[in-house]
RNA sequence: GCUGGUAUAGUGUAGUGGCCCAUCAUGAAGGACUCUCAUUCCUUCGACCCGGGUUCAAAUCCCGGUACCAGCACCA
C-alpha cells in the first residue's frame, strides 16, 4: 500500500545523476566572459549548483576565454560574472578557473599529444582540409614523423607562422561516420598583436591558443570533473573529447544535456549583439531592464529565488522549448508578494478637493495580510487628492479604504464613509502625502515612462513594492520605480 | 548531404509494460475571500506526432514515416 503510493508520487526536483555518490561529484559551468551573464546562463548555474547541493559536491566556475578575436572577452565581465553567479546561487563558486591563466597546461598536453603520435601539426588551409573531411581522405600532414611534428610545434610557439597557416589536430579517423569528429582541430594561432587578450597580464603573450574542445577536455580532467551538464549543441563535443580522452587514457565524465530554450517575449539576443547595442547607446547598459541579462532582470526586481525555481521546474530535458515570461513572473510573485509593502501610485493624476464631512487622517495597512509590517498614515486636512484619470469614467467612486464620493468638476463630495453600493473602488492619494515620480515599464523592447504621483515612503532602493491595482515594482531611486512584470502582450 | 538528438494539454513538466479514461505547474474561464486588476482558496477547460508490430496488457518496447533542433568553424 505504502509502496504503491510512493511510486505514484510525482518526482520532485532534478532526477538523480548517474554514477554519482555523495561527496564525490565535481561540476563546472564555463561561460565565455565576453559579456555579463544572460538569462540562459542562469540555467547552467542553477542546475549545476542544485546538483552540487544534492551530492555535497564541488562547483567550479570556469572562464573559457581562449578567443581574442571572434568572441573577445570583456575585462569587466570576469568579476561581474562571479558576483552574479554568487547572487543567483546564493553561494560563491568553490573554485574559479581562468583558462587564459592555464596555457602552460594546455601546451604541455599538446606536446604530449605530438610526442605520443596521436596529434599532428597540419598545414592545410581550412578549405583544403574541408575537402579531406568530406572525401574521407587523409591530408598529407597526417603522416608526418613525430620529429617533424615536434619541430613544427616549436616553430608555432616561436611565431614563425601566421594565423590560418597551421593548426594542431587530434588524430581520430578520417573515415568516422560523423564528419564532425574527423581529425578535429585542437589548437590554432591567433594574432594577439592586433587582437590582444583584454587581460593585461595576458595581452599578447601567446600566439598559440587551444580551441574549446581541447581546452575544455584537458581542463575537465585536470580539475577532476565528474559530471558535465551542457547544452545538446555540445553533443559532438562530448564525442570529440571522448576520443581525445581515449588517447590520453582518461575516463570521460558523465554527461547530461539540455535542449534549446527560447523565451516568447525575447527573440534571439546574443551577447555579442547586446554588447554592440550598448556601445551604440541603444541600451543604457548591461542592466537595462529591456535586456535578458541577469543584471537586467535583477535590477527590475526579479529575485534569484524565482530564477532558481523557474529553471529547476524546467529541468534538464533535451527538448527544445519556448517558454513565456509569465511562468517566471508567477515564480517571482510567489517570492515577492508577502514582503512587498503596498503603495499608491496615481498615473496621469487629476486633482480634486475633498468636500463634506470626513476625518482629518487615515491609517492604512502596509500589507493587507501582515499587520506586523505596520501602517501608513495619510493626512486629509488639506483636502486635495489625486485620482487616476483612467478611473474617471464613473462619477460615483469609492476611494479605497476611505469613502464613497461623488465627483463634479473639481470636487469630490464625501457621501459617507461606509460602502453603500457597488460603485468601483479606486486607489487615490492625498496630495500632501505624495510626490512626483516615474514608473518605468518595458514593453516590446521599448521603455515606457509613466508619470504620476507616488505615495511618500522611505523604502530603500532595491525594495520591491506593490503599487495597488498596478503591479509589483522596484524602487530605483527617490523618484523612479520600474515595473517588475510587464503586462502580457498576447491576452 | 552526412552525423546525432527530441517528440505528453496553449506553454512547460511527471511518467521507463499493468497503479494512467495520464502528474504537477503555468495559462484561460468561472467562483469564494478581500474596500487592490494583488495574495490565498475552490471549480472547470485541455495532451500521449502519425502508421504498423510485439504483448493478455504500450505514453512506456520494436519498425517505418513525419516534424523540429543541433553539429559538420583555425567561435564558445
Amino acid at each position: 500500500m505504502l509502496e504503491k503510493r510512493e511510486t505514484k508520487a510525482r518526482r520532485e526536483g532534478l532526477p538523480e545523476l548517474t554514477n554519482a555518490s555523495k561527496g564525490e561529484v565535481v561540476l563546472r559551468f564555463a561561460p565565455n566572459p565576453n559579456g555579463p551573464l544572460s538569462f540562459g546562463h542562469a540555467r547552467g548555474l542553477v542546475i549545476n549548483n542544485r546538483y552540487r547541493e544534492m551530492y555535497d559536491g564541488v562547483f567550479i566556475l570556469r572562464f573559457d576565454d581562449t578567443d581574442t578575436k571572434v568572441k573577445p572577452p570583456l575585462l569587466e565581465a570576469y568579476d561581474q560574472i562571479v558576483e552574479e553567479a554568487t547572487w543567483l546561487t546564493g553561494r560563491a563558486p568553490d573554485r574559479v578557473v581562468v583558462a587564459s591563466d592555464r596555457m602552460e597546461h594546455y601546451y604541455e598536453h599538446a606536446q604530449r599529444m605530438l610526442d605520443e603520435g596521436f596529434g599532428y601539426v597540419c598545414r592545410c588551409s581550412a578549405d583544403a582540409f574541408k575537402e579531406h573531411r568530406i572525401g574521407q581522405t587523409n591530408c598529407p600532414c597526417r603522416s608526418q614523423s613525430i620529429a617533424d611534428n615536434q619541430a613544427l610545434w616549436k616553430s608555432m610557439l616561436k611565431g614563425s607562422f601566421k594565423p590560418g597557416e597551421v593548426v594542431v589536430r587530434v588524430k581520430t579517423d578520417m573515415t568516422l561516420k560523423n564528419p564532425a569528429l574527423r581529425d578535429w582541430p585542437a589548437l590554432r594561432l591567433q594574432d594577439t598583436k592586433s587582437h590582444p587578450h583584454p587581460r593585461p597580464e595576458i595581452g599578447s603573450t601567446y600566439v598559440v591558443w587551444p580551441l574549446l574542445d581541447f581546452q575544455s577536455a584537458v581542463e575537465d580532467h585536470l580539475q577532476g570533473v565528474t559530471h558535465i551538464i551542457r547544452g545538446k549543441d555540445l553533443m559532438d563535443s562530448t564525442r570529440k573529447q571522448t576520443l581525445l580522452y581515449e588517447h590520453f587514457g582518461w575516463t570521460y565524465p558523465e554527461t547530461v544535456y539540455w535542449g534549446r530554450v527560447k523565451v516568447h517575449e525575447w527573440g534571439g539576443f546574443s551577447t555579442s549583439q547586446m554588447r554592440k547595442d550598448i556601445e551604440d547607446g541603444r541600451y543604457d547598459g548591461w542592466n537595462d531592464p529591456r535586456l535578458p541579462t541577469l543584471a537586467g532582470l535583477r535590477d527590475r526586481g526579479i529575485k534569484a529565488e524565482a530564477l532558481r525555481d523557474f529553471w529547476i521546474e524546467l529541468g534538464v530535458t533535451q527538448k527544445d522549448i519556448s517558454v513565456p515570461l509569465a511562468t517566471l513572473y508567477s515564480h517571482n510573485t510567489k517570492a515577492v508578494d508577502a514582503g512587498a509593502p503596498r503603495l499608491s501610485f496615481v498615473r496621469e493624476p487629476i486633482a480634486f478637493s475633498l468636500v463634506g464631512e470626513h476625518p482629518s487622517s487615515l491609517e492604512l495597512a502596509v500589507h493587507p495580510n501582515d499587520d506586523a509590517m505596520g501602517i501608513r498614515a495619510w493626512n486629509l486636512k488639506e483636502g486635495k487628492v489625486w485620482l487616476e484619470s483612467e478611473d474617471l469614467d464613473h462619477m460615483d467612486l469609492r476611494l479605497k479604504e476611505f469613502a464613497d464620493v461623488a465627483l463634479n468638476d473639481t470636487n469630490a463630495e464625501v457621501q459617507g464613509l461606509s460602502r453603500s453600493d457597488q460603485r468601483p473602488i479606486v486607489h487615490w492619494l492625498p496630495a500632501i502625502n505624495s510626490q512626483e515620480a516615474v514608473l518605468l515599464e518595458t514593453k516590446n523592447n521599448e521603455l515606457i515612462r509613466h508619470r504620476g504621483q507616488l505615495e511618500q515612503h522611505n523604502h530603500p532602493t532595491g525594495t520591491v513594492v506593490q503599487l495597488e491595482r498596478i503591479g509589483y515594482a522596484m524602487v530605483l531611486d527617490s523618484e523612479t520605480l520600474v515595473l517588475c512584470h510587464e503586462e502580457s502582450e498576447t491576452p
